[in-house]
DNA sequence: TCGCAGGAGTTAACAGTGTTTGCTTACGGC
DNA sequence: GCCGTAAGCAAACACTGTTAACTCCTGCGA
């Protein structure tokens, strides 16, 4: 986002050019879509030139890549709201009543998700669709650590989840090895990330979970890209179906929120 | 693909040269990455220029979507070549014995899915990626209602899995009405492709089937979109215990294939 | 307070894109 | 065999991202 205790006054105008660019470039994407915000347009909007911005940004793709860090950040942002949100539903929705803390912001959490993805729909394409020229992951890139953030956010509350409510599930051997060395690998980054109790969790509960922020996923980008077109209108009142089924899977009781 | 009887030498040359342009554009697309897959360079692999090309197009863009009404196509052919091939595949393998046909006929064409997404992620990137700018689906569109084709062979599967094997399932009325609305408008939809059976499929079936299907498009996407990457290296045996959860859901034991 | 290094921004240009216009050429149907 | 029309081309236009060379200004160190 904004970098850190800008020391002299050439860094501060700096960053709020920095600032700028990106904002402008974000409006551009997302009211005009994708294609219009070329460096040009960006520029002509700040009252600048194209090559200008080659001070803030060595390449299009750089500037793209900071957008997609940034909606990361945002979105994550969101969902974390969403969490610290749960208590006060729980505290005045009546249907709520004696429902588990954690439950409630699991819920929130995808909820909010969904609805930000439905408000954003050029944002989530940005974040979530089809990754820029055959990506690579690099761990240095910073919308991968920035994605990394994002995903923090629901598997923190799984970790919780697993702990306060740990649900039936099959044993670890029934897992195919190579899955299960790969899910291992996995835990144990969990574990670095959220402490000793994602130790905890067994393959098969992080099976289960996976599985259902595939579906999640899923979900929200069928109808981000109008791909569930050709059976349904509104998938809102899909998803709340598949948010209740999503539930049985977790082994907690789906209610309804707002 | 290819125009119905083509009366004179004319047309003869120009279906052909059709075809050549899109064998050429897609291999570009496959081999070079999609913003290689420029008109210069089509013409350019065919010896001739980019004007010449608006003599069988008329824009780039529907190029591009006569790409992916002919992906959607090839898609369909091979999803409907696994289902007839699951009568070998039941008579060959050992485990299988005794296995509804119609249940190896689902899980055949579900994991020739994930390999083809795999053989050709272009291509699925084509058909299933982000759409062109906020694509307005019309019903006149060849590429949908080549993804209607396409979207065919797991619903007509479906059907007949209802009627020959029906799983246990909540009363309708448990469906909010502004889901049970649209899911009987495409049961109707189902009924004139598929006949009268599909009308005895109750609403609340066709709600975890299309769930079913959002899973595994879901799976799918994110493997090939790179967007398992945090937690999986080879998603492979993910999709195998994914499989075996959808087939719980559709009340089927699954039963790995090859 | 002054000088200057270096950052910010410009213009011009290059190679590429999709697309249009006007033209020539060649060939299939009458 | 002629003719009309389809096929294809060269040139051009308005764009795109990007680079090079240049000017100007200004914040910082002495």
């Amino acid at each position: 986002m904004s970098t850190d205790a800008p020391v002299g006054r050439r860094e501060r105008l700096r960053a709020a050019t920095v600032d700028e660019i990106k904002a402008v470039a974000l409006r551009l994407l997302v009211e005009e879509g994708p294609e219009a915000a070329t460096l040009r347009a960006i520029a002509r909007e700040m009252g600048m030139t194209a090559p200008g911005l080659y001070r803030y940004f060595p390449s299009h793709e750089d500037l793209h890549k900071a957008l997609v860090a940034d909606s990361y950040d945002r979105l994550a942002a969101v969902l974390a709201a969403a969490r610290d949100g749960a208590g006060q539903v729980l505290a005045t929705e009546a249907r709520m009543a004696g429902k588990p803390l954690v439950v409630v912001q699991l819920v929130c959490a995808a909820k909010a998700f969904r609805d930000w993805a439905a408000a954003h729909p050029q944002e989530f394409r940005l974040v979530f669709g089809t990754p820029v020229p055959s990506v690579t992951h690099n761990l240095d890139d910073p919308a991968h650590a920035a994605g990394m953030r994002f995903g923090a956010v629901f598997t923190e509350i799984f970790v919780r989840l697993w702990a306060e409510l740990p649900f039936p599930v099959a044993p670890e051997e029934s897992l195919p090895e190579a899955l299960a060395s790969q899910l291992r690998d996995y835990r144990t980054s969990l574990v670095d990330l959220f402490g000793e109790a994602a130790g905890d969790v067994p393959l098969t509960a992080i099976d289960v979970f996976l599985r259902a922020w595939v579906q999640l996923y899923g979900l929200v980008a069928m109808d981000v890209f109008n791909h569930l077109h050709f059976c349904l209108t509104d998938a809102g009142p899909f998803f709340e179906t598949s948010l209740a089924a999503l539930g049985r899977d977790l082994g907690i009781e789906y209610v309804p929120v707002h």
